[in-house]
DNA sequence: TCCATGATTACCT
DNA sequence: GGTAATCATGGAT
């Protein structure tokens, strides 16, 4: 179960840290993953810690597929699905560096900034034409196209931190992103704490 | 059949 | 910096 250089059948943080770098295309347009989060079975802001229903049933299936739900009832988030078939964990993909079809996602999205193209799950998913039909497609055929990280340039560093927007399991440090880059949805702070105390 | 909830974003002051 | 918008899902009734 190997795409783009990701094992996506390895945990959900592995797969969440190897895909920082890799390129994602959705029918030409997209750009490099900088940001993603990790969830698992037994993680209790994971949609499959209370077991298999119909809505999480694809990330109870195959890896390398795509899990697609609507966020807040606005919003399409998409995610991978990582580990064995059956086991429930997947990675969801929070913010790319807009690199091809530009314009496109400019379109869709009804803005210039590039910052603000796909800095966000739902952003993103508004910039790339996510929706429901895209739950279940396999990663490795058309409209899908992951791209490796080149590999004559050292690897980006990647930062981790608490993931965001959840309300249980809020200080697991399963948010991965490149460190330094200008298209996070957030900035990451560590390393960045003062040494002084805040607190006796 | 009804109701509470959320892996967010945009717009208001 | 605060809050409204908006709806599919899932568990309760």
């Amino acid at each position: 179960m190997l795409l783009a250089g990701v094992d996506f059948a390895g945990s959900s943080h592995t797969v969440a840290r190897s895909l920082i770098g890799v390129t994602l295309l959705v029918d030409g347009v997209g750009g490099r993953i900088v940001e993603t989060e990790a969830y698992d079975r037994d993680d209790p802001a994971s949609h499959t810690f209370a077991g298999p229903t119909a809505r999480n049933a694809v990330m109870f299936g195959t890896p390398a597929h795509a899990y697609v739900y609507r966020s807040y009832g606005i919003h399409w988030c998409l995610n991978f699905v990582c580990r064995e078939a059956g086991h429930g964990a997947g990675v969801l993909i929070r913010a790319l560096e807009p690199t091809m079809g530009i314009d496109r996602m400019q379109l869709r999205r009804g803005l210039d900034d590039p910052r603000l193209l796909c800095s966000g799950p739902g952003r993103l998913g508004q910039a790339l034409a996510i929706d429901h039909g895209f739950n279940g497609l396999p990663l490795d055929v058309p409209p899908f196209l992951l791209l490796a990280a080149p590999t004559d340039r050292p690897a980006a560093e990647v930062s981790e931190g608490p993931r965001i927007g959840i309300s249980k399991a809020i200080d697991t440090p399963w948010r991965f992103g490149e460190a330094g880059s200008r298209f996070l949805s957030k900035p990451f702070n560590a390393g960045n704490t003062p040494a002084r105390a805040r607190d006796a």
